[in-house]
DNA sequence: TATGAATGAGGTTTCATTCAT
DNA sequence: CATGAATGAAACCTCATTCAT
């Protein structure tokens, strides 16, 4: 038998709090993703949950804290996932096609991401500005590009000058208006064409701007 | 001081519907620009209105339809504006730096359209789907770009190939994200610059980078 | 030319004061018939008039006012036209079958008037108390009915005893339910029937039920 | 005095879903019998309760979820009290007239549901077509009906042929147009009796009309 | 730790009625 | 006589949050 507690597995009851947290997490980035932070309802968040809604609260206080909580743990997983790209003896202007291509694709593939970025930023990022050290954690990304711009400076492979936190402003822009506009963008200016064959060309678009914008 | 209408000012009642109506859809613009659709609230419209929030419903029925009107009367006033760049026999490239400066400065002087359209995808775009006419309406950006790209081409100044629904694309990227995106990626990347001289470097990366695209 | 006011006719303006109120007294009862008082729409009712809403509040006073003159309306109409059944030398059995069946089949072809007096139940009446005159009016059912009590007492037909207000009461009970109660019994209560063959089938119980109670 | 159950009265909380809810639906089949779908009011219920309004929507949804629960437990109970009456061995003729008298004077001490239903045939049954099951219920007053119909047919008291749901249509309609129309039929044809001695009257009305009907 | 019942404040919408012309 | 704009009061309903067990 061997440490099962009393009512564990019957009915979602785990008396595991990380698993629980993780649990409403979960369920509520994709809750808000939808609906965005006034339009999402923690009654149905609870629902959705294999808990209850006083656990909502008993975990983080309120709504807005659960928000704030999706929130940090969305940018701390897309950060850690952009620091797996390994430009590391790379070829710089392959490196660059390869981040944004990963952005882009990263981001299209989990658009909950951008949307609620979006949401924050309909709310002027006020619940972002709560979360301690989230500031620090995203310079990675900057790191990351600066690398990269040293060594194709000094490969001639770019021009002078750039700086990272333009290229990411660049990168951004495109994986997140792809991502974010999607749905007014594509009613207002409708293309004959299958999904997969209209992201590959935005992508291609993206890489290309990008690419000819850092060369010489 | 001569110069006051008949009725104008003072005590709210206009008996004026045009007047009315504009009054509303102004207010309501910027309130649900700035809270969102969901976190918009027809009380606070209302007392911010000349008329009472009776008006709001009598005039667009529903807080739906008042978001609508205000999203149809944003995209008029958008298009109507952009039309005012005449490409006629300009150079294309001074043309297309034009259209993309332009773009970009009206977008962030009137940032609360660019946040009307944000707040609209959160929304899946549903309210839009409900306004007739308005794609037809919005073909026209498409028209002028399409004239650009001739004439660029026919001189030899544009590559080949392009198509004037990604090129849209891309400024609209770049302009949109540029409002909609300011308050998260300026807080989590501060640069020591003031805002006039940071739009005016973000606005000169995003004609780089379009006319670098464009050309051959 | 020829007396003929400025603007008559073009746009359902009449300067008749008589055929407005009318207008508005026919399109009133239906509505009211339909959605109950309390159910009623005052713009609804203006909407399907031929005139504006200000009319109903000049002619009627509130919706209470016009309510009630729906109501007298309805009444005056109804015993007018069971007036003119002439029970004059007829067999007192045959005209009692006559009155049975032409009540039933009136009340069911006009059901607007049962359900306006199911309606005004509802409200205990309070309305009808309100119409002048409206009692004394209503008395002429019973005269007639008291006279054809006597003749057939006379002639032996009938038991004796029998009272015009019970034998009023119970044709109306006939007549009413079967307009009044139609919905929920026949949900409840389906029957393999045409409406036709089963308001016949109705109606012929309603007639042996009352004759074979007057009889002796 | 003793006998009073832990937490019953003084301030409303209870924690006992069951007898929240009956409280409930007690308070408003009284409201609604008495004002009308239209003209009930959900603050005035809820003021009559011992709980909130909030309550209310908590558990019926809306309005109309109340209204149809008002609605099916009234005909859950009116068809439960009318089982109570046994046709065993019973002369067919006494149970009949029984059968008529019960349900005349159990309408008559119950009128609210008879007014229930009026109300509901003002809506057209829309409310009562809502309720799963609320058909097959009613069904059993027939069953009742056909047994005693089968009983008297072939002791010879009643005539060949008789319909149970015949039958029930007409006791149906002296029970219900009594307590339904009491009020305009009383104030238009007022009779100078104690309202004892009427119903009394009345019901001896409707005895004397359904044996007479019934017998060959 | 966990649950379902309960709540007050506030949100959207409706309605009979009146006003200005 | 006639109209459409305008209104305040009150209606229905929702929401984040807390309580009792």
């Amino acid at each position: 038998m061997a440490r099962r507690k009393q009512g564990e597995g019957s009915s979602g009851r785990t008396n595991d709090p990380e698993r629980t947290k993780a649990d409403i997490l979960k369920v509520a980035s994709r809750h808000f993703a939808e609906h965005g932070f006034s339009g999402g309802r923690v009654d149905d968040i609870a629902k959705e949950t294999n808990t209850s809604k006083r656990m909502i609260y008993y975990y983080f206080g309120s709504k807005d804290g659960l928000y704030e909580a999706v929130l940090e743990r969305a940018y701390l997983d897309m950060r850690r996932i952009e620091l797996e790209i390994d430009i590391p003896n790379m070829d710089p202007l392959l490196a660059l096609r390869q981040i944004v291509e990963f952005t882009f694709d990263h981001q299209f593939r989990n658009p909950w991401f951008a949307r609620l970025v979006a949401i924050e930023n309909i709310h002027h990022a006020s619940h972002l500005k709560q979360i301690a050290g989230i500031r620090e954690h995203n310079g990675s990304v900057l790191f990351q590009l600066e690398k990269l711009i040293r060594i194709g400076e000094e490969r001639g492979v770019f021009r002078k000058g750039l700086k990272a936190v333009d290229l990411h402003w660049m990168i951004s822009a495109f994986a997140v208006f792809n991502v974010v506009n999607e749905s007014t963008f594509s009613f207002l200016f409708p293309v004959d064409e299958t999904v997969e064959k209209q992201q590959s060309n935005r992508r291609t678009i993206a890489v290309d701007a990008v690419m000819r914008w850092c060369q010489p």
